[in-house]
DNA sequence: AATTTCTACGACGCAACATAGTAGATTGGC
DNA sequence: GCCAATCTACTATGTTGCGTCGTAGAAATT
């Protein structure tokens, strides 16, 4: 799993915000706010997403809908996972990782371990 | 901070595991002990890698010796800081990490929540 | 002085990403 | 039935980062 390009983040953000499934268009008129971009630029983007198999499309009628394939949450917890594999000393690696964290963070992890701890072992 | 290329990791690899700090020769032969690698090539990989200021280098005599600025640890636990940084929900990126980790994980992170909250409050 | 051994700087190839145009299919209105 | 709009597919080009190395010149060693 590869970081994203800033284009490519800027579209999944959209996915990602969106309910429902989204098309080209929608995605186009919304970055378009911010700044002039093709059509076909948007397009091109969703395809390579689309082949990296981070999004799913559908065709409804003449033009496909978009929708991401995991919650922004699971691709980020899926990079995490990446970068820490790259680490040989992994639990020297964790220590210093939640030293970096701020105390409601260091609370959400804590809690987020007591929640997993629960699932493994019932 | 980036993530490194392949050769720059090979590279930070051998400053990292090296006790002292190293000429361009040392990480050189090093290296050519797996695959032919130009002088030039390493040269230019450890000045960027000084640009970027992942390694500090001192003149000894005629060579410059180079040194890691942080350590492999503090590094990559840089790297995690900045991908749950991209997250906007923090604290459910840190719940679906946790959901990826094995058991020996859990427990290595527990342990460092452990230390960092007696750290925090003596 | 000649040879070796550095550094500095520049050059080139390659891959990934951003960007967009053109061609051809499809559809909706008239 | 035909025209205009809209969509996809394919192709192309620029940019950037990395890997790779050569050349030129400085410095030291002999």
């Amino acid at each position: 799993m590869k970081p994203l390009g800033q284009l490519e983040a800027a579209v999944m953000q959209r996915l990602w915000d969106a309910e429902a499934p989204v098309s080209v268009r929608d995605v186009l008129e919304d970055l378009q706010r911010e700044r002039p971009l093709a059509y076909t630029t948007v397009m091109t983007v969703l395809d390579h997403l689309h082949d990296k198999g981070l999004v799913t499309r559908s065709k409804q009628g003449r033009a496909f809908l978009y929708s991401p394939t995991m919650t922004r949450e699971a691709h980020t917890a899926g990079l995490l996972d990446d970068v820490l594999s790259t680490s040989a000393d992994r639990s020297a690696t964790l220590l210093h990782f939640v030293g970096q964290l701020d105390e409601s963070e260091v609370a959400d992890l804590r809690a987020a371990l007591d929640a997993s701890t629960r699932t493994q072992e019932p």
